[in-house]
DNA sequence: CGGTGTCTTGAATACCATCAAGTCTTGTGG
DNA sequence: CCACAAGACTTGATGGTATTCAAGACACCG
């Protein structure tokens, strides 16, 4: 199968997620979309490789440390960015969601500093570093994006560091689920009154991604669900009392 | 004073810090050093605008949410970047020392997302970010250099994020202390036999960096002393059993 | 059908925060 | 230069939050 071929099938294979991939960083960035035009238009050669790939949950995508020429980006399904601990404990840096590039790091370094873990099934696509750099070369314009998309990045890194710092376990709960709210709200995936989204965390998640154990999650959600905030079942979330929730979240 | 002297003047009043300067992301990015030789070679003009600022302790250099145009780099000194909550509780997101860029993020977006406060008296250089995004696209060799500024902070917010997340407060501290003396020490800034470096934190600074309090940090450097591990005088620290600390920190 | 993963709940414990009192240093204005 | 105030550090007592340990319920899957 050649490139062209596979950037078509890629571009072709997309309807459920149409939404995600208008809010796609990588179509932003007009990586996808430079990608799809260059297989339309037969003629040219496609200046950036690409190709797709799926992954069942709980497969790890991207090994720490494994030298990769590769820059990796979400196109369906949520995955987690992770380091573990030589005593087993873990550490979710932060969630991967349709649209996300892995790391912006990864646009200029092969050596990623965590694993990368699939939660839910994940299609992802590759780009080649070397293509895209090239590319970003010949495109100066797309610099804005490109540090947008760090600048957010670390903010949201930053955001963490104050989260686990100097939050309460049910601060910092509540701040992770309205934060992945924000998040899927852009991407158009979060329903209205009643405020329900796709919610695949398991509570381990959450515990990893909080630094708490998956006991205390397990009390604390269940104390917001009995105080009415939020119910969670069967992997989707509903926020009931979006007011009460930020309030215990100290975001006003 | 036009803006060849002020290059110039700065140029001239740095041997005290010559060695940090040597060591400085701004020299390795080749804007002081750039800056300098244009400034000697007066025939053209500067094209990076650049100013020195003094401050004392425990003033604050950049305030969250301004709009700035300036980027300042520290050319001598310790400062941190702090995240203020509501509740008066800070957490320091890192400290910055000689060389180091405020943030890399500044390069590209002018509001920054915590406030500078200088820790010492800071000397500090400000570019203007225009001139600087100008002289980047003027010379794409310098974009690794960036990016390595980039991916490197990048690495230091993650391991802080898996620190608070998952470590104990002697773990933290003890880290918190070694990756200090490791940056110190590619500024040539540690004494070795016995392994000693300039230590001007007090303990909220250390509790603010490892979201602990002053009181436990207190009770934990005082154990670390009668363990024979570090000992603290007079704004200096030496580390007495470098294998044992390292061991506490959990680092092999 | 056993096995595995997930979640819940309760009891005991550990770690760190909070409160409080006191020492010592540093800085400042009279 | 002294007196006083503020900041920095220490130490002990007490309390709260989250962990650890343990046991059981439930769902899902090969």
């Amino acid at each position: 199968m050649n490139v062209q071929a596979k950037g078509r099938a890629a571009a072709e294979a997309s309807p459920p997620n149409q939404l995600a991939c208008v809010a796609c960083t990588a179509y932003e960035l007009n990586l996808c979309r430079a990608a799809a035009e260059r297989a339309r238009s037969c003629g040219e050669p496609v200046q950036i490789d690409q190709s797709v790939h799926i992954v069942p949950a709980r497969r790890i995508i991207y090994r720490e440390h494994d030298m990769h020429d590769a820059v990796p980006i979400i196109c369906s399904g949520w995955a987690a960015s992770v380091v573990t601990l030589s005593d087993g404990s873990r550490q979710i840096l932060s969630f991967l969601l349709a649209g996300d590039l892995v790391s912006t790091a990864l646009l200029f370094e092969p050596r990623p500093n965590c694993l990368v873990e699939a939660i839910t099934d994940v299609r992802y696509r590759t780009f080649k570093r070397s293509d895209l750099k090239g590319f970003l070369l010949r495109h100066p314009d797309l610099f804005d994006k490109v540090s947008k998309a760090w600048i957010e990045e670390k903010g949201r890194s930053d955001q963490l560091i104050v989260d686990l710092g100097r939050r309460t376990a049910d601060e910092r709960i509540a701040r992770l689920i309205l934060n992945l709210a924000e998040r899927l709200g852009r991407r158009g995936m979060v329903q209205t009154e009643p405020m329900e989204m796709e919610f695949p965390l398991r509570q381990h998640h959450i515990a990893d991604a909080t630094g708490l154990t998956p006991v205390h999650v397990s009390k604390v959600l269940s104390e917001f669900r009995r105080n009415g905030l939020i119910k969670i079942s069967d992997r989707s979330l509903t926020i009931c009392d979006l007011a009460g929730f930020r309030r215990v979240a100290h975001m006003r």
